[in-house]
DNA sequence: CCAAGATAGTTGATGGATCAACTATCGTCA
DNA sequence: TGACGATAGTTGATCCATCAACTATCTTGG
């Protein structure tokens, strides 16, 4: 950064101390950034052209394929799919009005809704589920060599788990060796 | 509608079967999405909370601040900075009113407008550098072994550059009707 | 057993992102 | 030269994400 890397040594006495990026630090860090910004681009792009649900929609009916009864509660939703309660209200509202899903009152708490994937739902989710997949393959995982996925992979846990933690809540691990349900997804 | 769409799958005996993920890749592209959708919200939120300007803001003045004369063209921004024109032209809009940068047109083709940082925007580059470099060194570097962080890079580039010749065949799918058939784009 | 605070979820306003349509200029080839 | 398509950028409508404020219920310590 033309501003910044002007005075990566020799700092005057006072002060908060910066450890600026390296060259290398630097070129992945942005390599980072258009990357994700570019497959995330593409990924929603073809969901849009061919595809009965958004890329969200789609991982939130992944999450309630794999769940019990396809049913889940709002706030596991949210910290499943990483996403505010405010968020998750809205994207569930904008599917309960498709009929993709339905809210349920939770048994025991009287305060709880739970989301629960309809027919209908599950059926979208079975006509995405191969353009999704082959989408995410042509984009990601073919693109790489295997070594460079697991590394990928575990690297992208650690970040997840870093941001997680300085934020609120506490890492709950899931393991390549989760068993799990197996629903018709990815 | 919704549900209501249907192509045909697993019709055709001949081939086009989908090649679903194995364990390790779908655990390796679970860690993908939520590593990124964790880390880009603590990052924004780092911007938000101690910050005078916007992740993407602050990217598109590192860019300017690297340029000759500190100033770039729109579409040469928007590609650097992988966004589209109507979404560059609203966030400079944002920032024009702001006073961080100014556009001029451009010398040789009237068609053209450059992006130029004013003072203002390079003394708020200045001040947001040193959290938002802290911030990606603990929400990034910091957080994986220099080895990973290497891989992670050439990773993310593939990726990128993958994702980037894919888009324009995204478009082509779309218009059945394609016009003078475009010769397949990469 | 109740007051205080934590948790669950919703709401509505605001602002940013997206898309299609539009103007204007440029390049080129007949 | 001038028509046509490509390129550059803007606009406005619409959609989605974000935030603060709100209701309702649950939990816990005194």
């Amino acid at each position: 950064m033309g501003a910044t890397r002007t005075r990566e040594r020799d700092d005057d006495g006072g002060g908060a101390e910066v450890r600026w990026l390296d060259e290398e630090q630097q070129w992945a860090w942005r390599r980072f950034l258009e990357g994700t910004s570019r497959f995330f681009e593409a990924l929603g792009d073809a969901h849009d052209v061919g595809l009965p649900v958004t890329l969200g929609e789609y991982h939130l009916l992944v999450q309630l394929s794999e769940a019990p009864e396809r049913t889940l509660r709002m706030s596991a939703l949210a910290e499943f799919l990483a996403l505010s309660r405010s968020r998750l209200t809205h994207t569930v509202d904008r599917m309960e009005r498709r009929g993709l899903v339905v809210r349920n009152p939770v048994p025991g708490d009287r305060r709880g809704v739970n989301c629960v994937m309809t027919d209908a739902g599950y059926a979208a989710l079975v006509d995405a589920a191969p353009g999704h997949v082959t989408a995410v393959r042509r984009l990601l995982v073919d693109a790489l060599e295997p070594g460079e996925m697991a590394v990928l992979g575990r690297a992208m846990a650690k970040i997840a788990a870093t941001a997680k933690g300085l934020d609120p809540a506490v890492e709950l691990a899931t393991d390549p060796a989760a068993p799990g349900a197996r629903p018709a997804a990815e």
